[in-house]
DNA sequence: AGGGTCAGACTTGTATACAAGCAAGTACAC
DNA sequence: GTGTACTTGCTTGTATACAAGTCTGACCCT
């Protein structure tokens, strides 16, 4: 079974690798949302003691990936779509404010014309790989928070996004969605480059908004999809 | 010496105890910005072992109180206020969001009506003590995001809040600060009860810029001086 | 006197042993 | 049959022993 992140790579520490292992293990949906499980069993199951596991979870906690339940032992967080819709929002803001101060600075940023090469391509260069493209995009709503000067609001944007992932490259699976993708964050870009804040924020609220909808129609059914073509 | 945290206070876990015991230590000033210490040291000082007391570690980490400098050591974060501007401006977003929120909802929220009583006494019944004043000022504005409705950006900015409070309390020493403070919160409660999302945005930003201003006139010394005050 | 090398006293990173608490399943008494 | 109490195995919480790396300072050689 070919896992994403190599087994050979080398951590700093055998906390990293387990964070990095056991993150993998509930995108793949190796573990599910709700599952309960002990330290022991996991640490059995990464191949490190408990001690660098526990950072591990910690650190996973802290995510809001697991749960601590005292005294009892941990859970993989259950999917909640409220808690989600919420994610998404903040998102929102920060991403409109974002375009809202690159839209009033001076837009020759270098980070603003690799965007505009990337999403302003020739249809014939679209890349349709569900993978890939979930990658890029969330490269170009990262880009713009990281334009915006602001690395608190960068780090917490990155958190939320690390988060709604799981469930949002779900979203990449139809062609239609990621050519609508293309096309929206063009939209967008010409918008801030031309300095329109209002209608940038616009289309970009929209676009947010239209994937806060669709990750709305995702099932557990469709997790239990997603395992079988993860692990087959 | 009194501390503000009773040491007979019974915490769930050791772990607990030596984060609150440390993060008291450092808004003491007991140990000051930029100080290296070991994790040993550390352990004797708060009395326990090393492996609860990494825990509390990584919790302080996360909220930006020290740094960890792999295979070297802690060191208790020192002071930048470039990255307390960014904070400020953070909290400043999510603020003026959840204020625009609570105008366009229903405004016969009881937390509205709570502020309104709060504010809005009369001068007579004003409290000029800076350690509560400053708790009802962070009350204030909590329960603004509280109302809002999003617990994600409630987390968010709970956290912003715990990390500015170290310096933050220094600008409440003055008793015609908290004068402008009950008048500004008055104004603003005012604004967004009557519905005016425009103006109470505005009076808000300025009223937390104004805070921010004076932040940044805090020196060095000032801790210094305030190390004495909680000490002597 | 100056520079290089080695030793030792630190540091964190990790594994493990032990204590304490909870839960479930079983056996026993009624 | 039913209810209760106990035992047993599992869980996390904590302390500690050990490994490995790093910096410092002294000492020796040139």
């Amino acid at each position: 079974m070919p896992s994403i992140i190599p087994m050979n790579t080398e951590f700093s520490s055998l906390a990293e690798h387990a964070y990095a292992q056991i993150k993998q293990k509930i995108f793949n949906f190796e573990m599910m949302p709700g599952d309960l499980i002990s330290e022991g069993n996991l640490a059995r199951l990464v191949s490190v003691s408990r001690t660098p596991l526990r950072q591990a979870l910690q650190q996973l906690q802290h995510g809001g990936f697991i749960k601590a339940i005292p005294k009892i032992g941990w859970q993989v967080a259950p999917l909640d779509f409220d808690k989600l819709d919420e994610l998404y929002d903040f998102r929102i803001l920060i991403e409109l404010n974002a375009v809202n101060a690159l839209c009033n600075s001076n837009r020759d940023d270098q980070i603003l014309k690799d965007l505009q090469k990337m999403w302003l391509c020739p249809k014939s260069k679209r890349i349709f790989n569900a993978l890939n493209i979930g990658r890029l995009d969330e490269q170009f709503h990262q880009s713009l928070v990281k334009a915006s000067g602001n690395e608190e609001m960068l780090k917490t944007h990155s958190e939320i996004t690390e988060r709604i992932k799981i469930v949002r490259r779900l979203d990449f699976t139809k062609n239609d969605r990621i050519s609508s993708t293309y096309d929206e964050h063009g939209q967008i870009i010409k918008s801030i480059i031309a300095g329109r804040s209002a209608e940038a924020q616009r289309l970009l609220k929209a676009h947010i908004e239209q994937s806060k909808i669709e990750v709305r129609k995702i099932t557990l059914g469709m997790l239990q999809e997603a395992k079988k073509m993860a692990s087959g």
